[in-house]
DNA sequence: ACACTAATACTGACCGGTCAGTATTGACGC
DNA sequence: GCGTCAATACTGACCGGTCAGTATTAGTGT
């Protein structure tokens, strides 16, 4: 999962394997226990056990059960504005980013399961420490299509809407099949992209 | 928050306060505790003492901390789909039960933030059981969209669609908004209908 | 190339607080 | 004087976090 790993510093890099390393095979270890198990029902020992290393190991690179979630969760999420941002970048005019953008989010989200299901699962209705970083991590992104979608409402690409409600219905809508798909498998990447990008340009009154 | 209860067996009723009786005034420290700090965070002594009883006495209501947990869940759930099923039994078309069904929901959340609350955000990312049962409510509302949504194809109101896809698709919208609305009370309950309900509509080519 | 030292990486037994769940006792009606 | 409901006191498993110690690697002088 991930690719090569080049830097050593990046506490939130975003694309870490380095299966070799301790810290890499720790982080490995806790995205599958933690993305399967969740947060609570995930056991420090199960980690140590599962990446071949100790207890005290853990403590060395994360200074508690908390944070060493969280570096999964910033991780994943850095990544995926990073895809985001580089698809919008090869587009000019607004809606054609727009569509880049979504085409980016269900692509990255299919690319990578289980830090997907960490950040759209495991991260809910953890404490309110969690939920603050959630949020904002979503309210990041939901910025990003109402940016978008402003845009287009300015190049008269589509019509006058609220888009702090459309923003965040779209991020529903992607959010929800993607949990969908994590699960069960169902429907494809290829279908969701195929009926869902349609479905949302329409919804603001864009024919393709 | 829920109205009188009459029946006494309704461990699934939907509509209990009761705020009177043990039974009753625990469902309901439960649900303000349980819906502010999460599954986990919520020790039972802090519901006893909320609830002015005692540890006995959920023990005597409620098999374990779980189900105490699930039957509120369940509560909401099942109040939520008498709702949706009463609007839409005033309707007759397909696509007009589409909308009266969206409007209930959303409707139903705004009314009942709480219970809302428990089932769209405390009740996920916890176990494999929480999950399951969560998945259950989920997908029983997106059946109920899509089963409408059919009928609206066979009568010829919209056009052909995936509606596996959009009738998650549209769960996750309503889901999302009403996540948004549950923690700042922003959009308004009537902004997200007014701006919704035309989107979801003309997500799939239907025009008001 | 070898000995010695120092820093760094890692180990895992253990501790201590927490909290779901239980046992016991009490109150009140009938 | 028994059944039902509730209050209080208690138990013990569980698990995140610690830390004294060990292994490993790097550095330096000869």
């Amino acid at each position: 999962m991930f690719m090569k790993a080049t830097t050593k510093s990046g506490e939130t890099a975003g694309d870490v394997d380095s299966s070799g390393s301790t810290r890499g095979r720790i982080l490995d270890a806790a995205l599958n226990i933690f993305s399967n198990k969740g947060y609570h029902a995930t056991k420090l020992d199960e980690i140590v056990e599962s990446a071949r290393t100790s207890k005290g190991a853990i403590y060395l690179y994360f200074p508690n059960k908390e944070q060493l979630f969280l570096a999964l969760v910033d991780q994943f999420a850095d990544l995926l504005e990073r895809r985001v941002n580089e698809a919008i970048e090869h587009e000019s005019s607004g809606i054609d980013r727009v569509r880049a953008a979504l085409i980016a989010v269900v692509e990255t989200f299919g690319k990578y399961r289980l830090p997907a299901k960490i950040l759209l699962v495991q991260a809910v209705g953890l404490g309110s420490l969690f939920e603050k970083k959630r949020r904002e991590t979503t309210d990041r992104f939901a910025g990003l299509i109402k940016t978008h979608l402003d845009e287009s409402i300015r190049m008269k690409h589509i019509a006058q809407i609220d888009t702090d409600v459309v923003s965040h219905a779209w991020m529903g809508a992607i959010y929800n099949l993607m949990i969908q798909w994590v699960y069960t498998g169902e429907p494809t990447s290829e279908r969701i992209l195929a009926t869902l990008v349609p479905l949302l340009l329409r919804s603001v009154g864009y024919q393709s």
